[in-house]
DNA sequence: CTCATTTGCATAGCTTGCTATTTAAATCCA
DNA sequence: TGGATTTAAATAGCAAGCTATGCAAATGAG
């Protein structure tokens, strides 16, 4: 039956289940947290300041997407857009108190998901992983570059 | 800096990369079709009938996200819905011809991204790499069921 | 200096995913 | 048999992703 062959050997099947488990097992630890804001977190943890589209860059998102997340974490309190004198069309985004604290909170659960998903892994296995998974992302964004 | 690490091995991060890519790369070869329907596709091309409950299932999704991608694709003449005249909650869905001739092409630009995708690994790592996104899959799904 | 082009964001509108809740039919049990 | 429980699907409402498009500010070319 063709649906088995999709099910255990599509590599895009198995990447998007594996992706939706991921976020659904940190957003099941944040407690009404969502994992959109991660990368924003990751990116601003340290205290900087970036523009949207460095973000969206950073995140690998398109442009509205990270304009919408930011959008989100405003209005939640976690980010201040603060206004660039040198160029009106820009904003310096940053993370709020708040935001650096729901940023450590998300840290901690996105540390453990990984533990528990990589612990399926054996302990050579996970360098492996990871660099199948780069090579595979560089194959699809050079096939979406050359279009 | 904190972001390299995380970009670089956040098992996450990468792995929600690569299924935006995919499903991206695939949508670009469908030029209006989506992958939304594709599990769907997988589960009723040679012409079976099941329940909505079952394709949720076979796809992993929750009823109501298999209930919105029906009606979309009833919508557009892909499918159509049969109801059970023994039991009347529920009405086994299956392709139109219409829906089976999108199928087709689902299949073959699915099989052409995978094969981009898997040509950036060696030919004995394929299988390697399937089994461990399964391993992580089966961790993500035991977690998710000790909450 | 002015006008065309580029650039940074915003907006509109869609899909795919989720949780929570509702409705109605089927089933179970006393 | 009749009420409680379970089950299949629908609905509401939100997040996160995309493309296409619009707008205003900055930049560059003549």
């Amino acid at each position: 039956m063709q649906m088995s062959y999709v099910r255990e050997t599509s590599a895009g099947y198995l990447t998007n289940w594996a992706a939706r488990l991921f976020a659904r097992a940190i957003e099941r630890r944040l407690a009404g947290g969502n994992s959109g804001p991660m990368p924003v977190f990751f990116a601003l943890q340290d205290g900087g300041a970036m523009t949207q589209k460095a973000l969206a860059q950073l995140a690998a998102v398109e442009q509205p997407t990270m304009a919408n997340t930011l959008n989100r974490m405003e209005r939640d309190g976690l980010v201040l857009r603060t206004p660039d004198p040198n160029d009106r069309r820009s904003a310096q985004v940053s993370l709020t108190p708040l935001g650096r604290e729901r940023a450590k909170a998300a840290f901690v659960s996105a540390i453990e998901v990984n533990r528990i998903a990589t612990d399926a892994l054996k302990p050579e296995e996970r360098e492996v992983f990871y660099d199948m998974l780069r090579r595979i992302i560089g194959a699809l964004e050079r096939d979406a570059g050359t279009e």
